[in-house]
DNA sequence: GTCTATATACAGATAGAC
DNA sequence: GTCTATCTGTATATAGAC
């Protein structure tokens, strides 16, 4: 039922993410869904509580990552449709939709990825330079909706990106 | 009407922002609001029309700035809240609320700007990563809402990110 | 041109049968 | 656990008075 808020989230909007829709899509009728999540924002918590959980493995993974932690972040900041991406773009709808929590969680989430890459970069500037690039892959993702794919670089073009992000802002 | 309309979707997200609380802000009735626009939307078309206008305008400002059209872009990236600001951060509100048009206009005006700056760049890396870090600035604009300061470089360290990417980007 | 009143649709949520 | 039926609020839009 998570999953099917979440896809709905991405591929139309907020709007269009009710619990009608969601059941349907589910599978199960709106009294059935209401059983489980006893509301729309207990649905809504459903989504951050784990986006939460899987930033921490990703987290984790990017500080194991064979090419180095910038590498890893920028590289997996392009919208791949695995869970994470579909965890941040579904939290980005409700953030746009009005909902504080789910800005909060988005917040708390570039912190930790912050945090973590900090010891990494140069200095202030670089670490900045960094995570504005990694938002504006993700940006560019939510703006397409996850589908159609957008105006960010693939293949060639993201590793030269990704060398040049490097050059300037690696410790 | 359209100020009104724009202040509510920045404020309060798209949720928020009705025929109703539009036409309250704006101190008239439904019916007054409905005179002017004949529905929703056409009131959403009147944001992004605008939005449109202010791009051109923008980037002629851009062409002649003094400190060039690279910094005077990502130094203009920063939420000032002026009208081009404003129209920027209401359509990012349409499209995350599933306004095709809304989505089609914030592409074709990042096309725009992209088309405008490609001279100034070295090659495709340097004007993704000019591109990207400005989208960042933006993302993390709107997700604050416009009035809490965000976690986005201001002063000196805005200055050093931009010899940053200058450093790297600039033909 | 601006208003009030109202039609229509759909959202989230509850009640109770099975 | 899952269903149908229903309540209540609120959204867009229309009608018609002033």
């Amino acid at each position: 039922m998570l999953d099917a808020f979440e896809a709905i989230l991405i591929d139309e909007g907020e709007r269009s993410a009710t619990m009608d829709a969601t059941s349907r899509a589910a599978g199960v009728s709106k009294g059935g869904l209401l059983y489980h999540f006893s509301s729309k924002d207990a649905l809504e918590s459903g989504v951050i509580e784990r986006l939460d959980a899987l930033v921490t493995a990703d987290i984790e993974a990017m500080m194991d990552a064979d090419e180095g932690p910038i590498a890893y972040f920028l590289r997996t900041s392009v919208m791949e449709n695995d869970p994470l991406d579909r965890a941040i773009l579904a939290t980005s709808r409700l953030a746009q939709g009005g909902n504080a929590s789910a800005s909060a969680a988005l917040r708390r989430v570039r912190e930790r990825w912050g945090d973590a890459l900090r010891p990494h970069t140069k200095d202030a500037a670089s670490l900045d330079l960094v995570m504005l690039v990694s938002d504006g892959l993700y940006f560019n993702n939510a703006l397409e909706g996850g589908n159609i794919p957008g105006p960010v670089p693939r293949g060639t073009e993201m590793d030269a990106l990704i060398a040049l992000v490097e050059a300037s802002a690696r410790a």
